[in-house]
DNA sequence: AAACAATGTTAGGTTTCCTTACACGGTTGT
DNA sequence: ACAACCGTGTAAGGAAACCTAACATTGTTT
């Protein structure tokens, strides 16, 4: 493992992207953005005077947001599904942690 | 190989980074970065309305180039640099096309 | 019918960015 | 030595981009 890869992998999370160019890559309106956020959809950071700025992981976000109200699901749906995988994801990280201890203790020995 | 991969590993050269973050994950003065510019070393896009839009890759460049600065490197050397570099990166990405065509005639068949 | 959802639009204000120009101390070339 | 150049700071004035709040509209629930 090379450690400025460490880096690369982290430019989709990196949040770095105005509105503006959100709206362009997305095609959505700056209403829209704003009011997802506003339902809880999507985190923008904020810059100290208060601008917006969104990561990749956002811009794909929202894709997905967009497309899901296309097929008529409301924005409070769409937010529980996102806390029930939320949830999901959770719980397999920490089974993941777990198993990681097991294995420090009794799995195979790296030395 | 995943298609939706073929944008992830774009988002390093997307132009999407204003010059206050640029300036935030670089440390540099809007003045450096904009010098540069002038010296022909960095080249971002422009929105329709004339603000900078720069890349994960363009940032990278843009610490490499201060790091030599600060070497006591100038610009119009670094410059040269850059253009020896694109040169030989040029004569590889020729070489590599001829052996793929070469391949496509010659080589082991797919089908 | 009233309430809510999703979106557009407008208004007024703030932040961020732009170019141009001058200053200045250090380096280079003649 | 002195003119020219290098890299950078800073200031001014203006334009672009962003912000919130509010009201309007058209559907959809309740």
């Amino acid at each position: 493992m090379v450690l400025s890869l460490a880096n690369e992998s982290s430019y989709k999370e990196k949040k770095v992207i105005t509105i503006g160019i959100v709206k362009e890559l997305t095609g959505l309106s700056e209403r829209q953005i704003r009011y997802y956020e506003e339902r809880k959809l999507i985190f923008p950071d904020r810059t100290p005077g208060g601008s917006r700025r969104y990561s990749f992981a956002d811009v794909e976000q929202l894709v997905e947001i967009a497309n899901k109200i296309e097929d008529g699901v409301q924005t409070y749906e769409i937010r529980q599904e996102m806390i029930r995988d939320k949830k999901h994801k959770d719980a397999e990280a920490h089974k993941k942690m777990i198993q990681g201890q097991l294995n420090a203790r009794f799995g195979v020995r790296k030395h």
